[in-house]
DNA sequence: CATGGGTTCTGACAATTGTCGTAACCGCCG
DNA sequence: CGGCGGTTACGACAATTGTCAGAACCCATG
């Protein structure tokens, strides 16, 4: 079968319009194209989405005004991320964290969630 | 000036061979060939790292056997990747966290050095 | 129902990346 | 010195990704 999700490898492009679809919901590719950050042809949005729907991540409902639509759940993509980490980090997200911790890039809110989130870990 | 280290863009497959220099420092070509984690060519991994030297982010000594090394410092990199992070996630590393807790991928020290670098955070 | 503006499809092409083969090179050792 | 095994340079080619132009399509509305 082909497009099995497990083995699909996205680049960073795509992880990036991935993101956006999470953040959109289902989507026109006007709407798509509108939201994303920076110029970037009208028709370049719609091939890149619609490669990612060759490799089973993405959905075109058959409405018209197609509708884009993540496959992947946000766990899903966490998993494969942890993978890319695991490559670069030799496998522990610590220097990242420690890093984003020293540049004050988390929010009190966050903190509160990674505390959460370690002493749930521990039990 | 070409290849500034801030604006070079690095392949997956280049973060790869990044992390292995940093582990085994700087190393001929055949060190690093044989500690590559699958079956690959030798002339592939040359050709890799020579691209590599050319965005600047590796360097060659004049010495033979050639040590390849890399000049970006561990730190750089965490950066750089927490902005892939920053992307793909809104800019909230929680949930990465969250998922790696939730599969046991992080081992007690790893815990613990989070709740170091979150206390550290708080002050 | 003609038509104009948004929507979608289809190539097309360049840049980047992954992969090697082969030829040239370098030193040591017999 | 001649050759052999490891090292390096060079070039080639395919796959993937980024980019877009232009044609074809669809439909509300005049």
């Amino acid at each position: 079968m082909p497009g099995k999700k497990s083995d699909v490898k996205l680049s960073e492009g795509e992880m990036e319009l991935l993101k956006l679809l999470w953040e959109l919901g289902p989507s026109p590719l006007s709407q798509v194209h509108q939201n994303y950050h920076r110029k970037i042809g009208y028709t370049t949005i719609q091939t890149r989405l619609n490669r990612m729907v060759d490799k089973g991540v993405v959905t075109k409902s058959d409405t018209y005004p197609t509708l884009y639509q993540a496959v992947l759940e946000t766990g899903d993509a966490s998993k494969r991320y942890f993978e890319i980490v695991q490559n670069m980090f030799g496998g522990s997200i610590v220097p990242l964290v420690a890093h984003m911790a020293k540049d004050r890039k988390l929010t009190p809110e966050e903190i509160a969630m990674l505390k959460k989130v370690i002493r749930e870990n521990e039990k």
